[in-house]
DNA sequence: ATCGCCTCCTGCGCGC
DNA sequence: TGCGCGCAGGAGGCGA
């Protein structure tokens, strides 16, 4: 579910309510995510004050007084913030009971993600080592794109998905940004020209920028961390409109399958 | 080094 | 109404 935006719409979602807050008691429902939950969270966590809350790519992390959290929303993620009492929801793992009657509920139906305690700073975890640079500064641009992509024969659309090289780029930005530049997602990345490259970075860029402005694309269950539904998911140009009419020529967009992932483009005006 | 395939898991929508 | 099937936004690990 989450793309760089939702996780983003997250943070900014929980923050007010868990920064300088303190946890007073957890509730471990199922431990077992991608990877597995610590066995001793509970001890580890509790009296812990929050202190901040960060985001890198996709991942969620939280300086505690003792440690560190570490998150990620997997594919079908989310943390709401709940006020006490509220019924338990099916695939709610995680609940840390706060100060001021909040809860911090960690929900994930496919169990893809990750709440990990650490003991030191998660950027130094071999998770986020390997991550490429964030899209949205000065770093993510086209000449860093071109100069990664010389020994890169796969489809663009992969290269661009690859967060080794960039990361919060999903499937569907990835698809509504090659539509805008005009890329056909099959190109190998090593083919393109630097001007290809600065299209798609700037389209990049502004997706991710709008889709975080409006509180992240809704897709089935995503509900933003303060209980709001983004409503970012009618901008889409292509990403599920396969058999439809190209908002641009009015072709039929067509759908392949990329790396197993389903990849919607026009193939009129993706060259 | 690089690439593509596989996997973890549940829920949903579709066609029959 | 019920059932089986394919598909889903992530990402690490594996063999080739």
């Amino acid at each position: 579910m989450p793309e760089l935006p939702e996780v983003e719409t997250t943070k900014r979602g929980v923050e007010p309510h868990i920064t300088m807050n303190t946890i007073r008691d957890i509730d471990v429902w199922n431990s077992h995510l991608r990877l597995p939950v610590n066995h001793d969270l509970t001890s580890r966590l509790r009296n812990q004050t929050i202190f901040n809350i960060h985001r890198r790519g996709k991942y969620l992390w939280m300086t505690l007084s003792a440690g560190y959290l570490l998150i990620h929303l997997g594919m079908s993620g989310s943390l709401r913030i709940c006020h006490t009492p509220t019924p338990r929801k099916k695939h709610d793992h995680i609940i840390l009971h706060f100060d001021r009657n909040i809860e911090l509920r960690y929900h994930d139906p496919r169990r893809f993600g990750l709440f990990l305690w650490q003991e030191e700073s998660p950027l130094h975890h071999s998770l986020l080592q390997t991550l490429g640079v964030e899209p949205l500064t000065a770093e993510f641009n086209a000449r860093y794109l071109l100069a990664q992509a010389i020994t890169r024969r796969i489809a663009v659309k992969s290269y661009i998905m690859d967060h080794h090289v960039v990361v919060g780029v999903g499937n569907i930005y990835a698809s509504e940004a090659l539509f805008l530049a005009n890329i056909h997602p099959q190109r190998f990345a090593n083919t393109l020209e630097l001007s290809e490259y600065a299209r798609l970075v700037k389209y990049i860029k502004l997706l991710l920028r709008r889709a975080i402005q409006v509180g992240g694309t809704t897709l089935r269950d995503f509900v933003a961390g303060d209980s709001k539904p983004g409503y970012f998911k009618q901008s889409l140009l292509v990403y599920g409109r396969e058999h439809l009419a190209c908002v641009k020529c009015a072709s039929t967009l067509q759908s392949v399958k990329i790396n197993q992932r389903s990849s919607v483009f026009c193939p009129n005006c993706q060259i």
